[in-house]
DNA sequence: CTGTTAGCGCCTTCAT
DNA sequence: ATGAAGGCGCTAACAG
């Protein structure tokens, strides 16, 4: 086995709690002692056990992390703001995916037991009271991306309906009534928002009803693509459409390249997200900017303060980040400009 | 507290022992018992403390992961596959970042202590003893992209050298003699091995001293540009531009584009990991294709496999993994080919 | 100031 | 087949 805390009080020459007490600077210890416990313990190179400590009811020192994914340039930017926040508040990341798969979830959220000292929970397809159950199981949680309410726990979301009904809204600025969207997956609340956003602007530029305009989608670049094969051959045809984020417009970009209709003169289109490639579509896409890093990184503060007791156990907040339109050449020929809607 | 197994012995009417054995599957225990335990377990919602267990020296069923960022394209795919593997194997993964700062990777390091099964190390700017003694420490470890020998662990690299040699062979075979190369940071042995790659294809197309055409650079997109606007200063000026990867080859095309240079017509360019943005340059990059997921999936298999006994304990791999060139139009014009080179 | 002791939750002999 | 008891490494009372 390993070197332990008798180990090194044997070599010190002094009891195991001189040497916890040394190492963890609780009391006051003779400076003879102490030095030859730091030395005793450096010789050893004893390293505490933290599986010890836990059982006492201290802190692992760990927060997990649990989403759909990894990859794929949201994730891996909400990761980054996690973990600069992370290595700045010395604790560890303990990492799981679901993959949407609601018992690979639960199994993560299993496995985290004990081994992390706090939660950060993205899960589009959990229901709402598997939410509140985790919400209840004594780690503290914060909610990422989460449309349910009364949940005993801190939520963050975008402003998932206000960027939708902005890039809708720019569309209906520049004349177009016929917006079709492309939806993203029906369970996930961030989609419905988006939905509802898209709706309200086509309401207020006097489109009422737009059944005939709406699109099944995923997320996903094949389903975009999909969508956008059916968009076209609807008759009258849309002169524009919203896709519900930015991969799933890259596929509709594809496939209106297909079949041979100039983006933006006869098709436009926007997204949603502003991953980094979205620059680099061809025309460059118009969309709305979600600065996933930094809410990544207060996500993590936020729950860090509450585990160091400087949030109310009971106080819970509800937290709408905002978002950006950034306008590109998907929707304005030979135009790069960008605007905030706020 | 949260519920033990002593309250699951109570509420069942058994010891604890009992309660062991049944949830443990390790005794046979009598019908009804295990049952009753087993209604007792679920009703209380009991999970067992991890920590418990990890002090009667149990696995903890984790896998640390250490590497320079978690963003960026590389590292997300490589998270990838380690994600998959993870999950495959029920392992959940501790991630670390060290940012190239060799304090915040030994702080990590010890973090992982007892907190992990075994650890898969990424750490370019660790000395070649600080890596040894990592790979005694007790905690299985396997390195990835290390050019480090004798180590007591599995290594992992990429065929860093052959691609660097096709890649610089291609631009020969073009008839290009005066190639410049953005190099990657000195201290990294991936570079210096892609550097001896361009050096050997120069040789054998008959350029011995390369010295004049070896600029400075350190794998960002900033040292790219700044590197190919002193390289289109020199006269004679190089036709062509190898940079020691994608990032610093995107840096490298602004540059030449700023100064009114056509790619590949006057200065071609290529690059190196074929990261997913590199097909959407302008150009699109001729570059060396790395597997990276795969890459990831497989040292993780390999760390779990010893870490199940299926590896003799002294039993140490040296791998290199094969690597493929991808032809496209930063090096030869209206073209998009791709060719394996072994 | 310092050593001794009692657990934290669990698994595992050792008896029964 | 099952219960009692010891101990993993550590910290925090409790005595000195």
């Amino acid at each position: 086995m390993s070197v332990t805390i008798r180990d090194v009080a044997r070599q010190a020459g002094v009891s195991i709690s001189t040497v916890s007490r040394v190492l963890n600077d609780t009391c006051p210890v003779r400076e003879d002692k102490r030095r030859s416990v730091i030395e005793a313990s450096r010789l050893l190179g004893y390293r505490p056990n933290p599986a010890a400590r836990s059982l006492l009811g201290k802190k692992v020192g760990g927060l997990g992390v649990l989403l759909p994914y990894v990859s794929g340039e949201f994730f891996t930017e909400l990761l980054h703001g996690l973990d600069v926040a992370a290595q700045e508040s010395k604790f560890f990341l303990v990492i799981s995916t679901s993959h949407g798969v609601v018992d690979e979830f639960k199994a993560a959220i299993q496995a985290m037991h004990k081994r992390v000292d706090g939660m950060i929970v993205m899960a589009p397809e959990l229901a709402a009271d598997d939410m509140a159950s985790i919400a209840k199981s004594g780690t503290p949680v914060s909610f990422v991306n989460t449309y349910v309410d009364g949940l005993d726990a801190d939520v963050f979301n975008f402003d998932n309906y206000g960027g939708a009904f902005a890039v809708t809204q720019h569309l209906t600025a520049l004349g177009h009534r016929r917006i079709a969207i492309i939806k993203g997956p029906s369970g996930a609340g961030d989609a419905r928002e988006r939905l509802r956003g898209y709706r309200a602007a086509m309401a207020e530029a006097g489109v009422s009803d737009t059944r005939r305009l709406e699109f099944d989608g995923d997320y996903t670049q094949a389903a975009g693509f999909a969508a956008a094969e059916l968009i076209v051959q609807t008759a009258p045809r849309p002169t524009a459409i919203v896709a519900a984020n930015d991969y799933c417009a890259a596929g509709a970009i594809s496939a209106l390249n297909d079949a041979g209709l100039a983006i933006p003169d006869e098709v436009a289109v926007t997204g949603f997200d502003d991953v980094p490639s979205s620059q680099y579509t061809l025309p460059p896409l118009t969309t709305v900017r979600v600065p996933i890093r930094e809410f990544g990184y207060q996500v993590f503060r936020r729950l860090v303060a509450r585990l160091e007791g400087q949030v109310e156990e009971d106080e819970f907040r509800q937290q709408v980040l905002p978002v950006e339109l950034v306008v590109r050449g998907s929707t304005v020929g030979a135009v790069s400009q960008r605007g905030s809607f706020r």
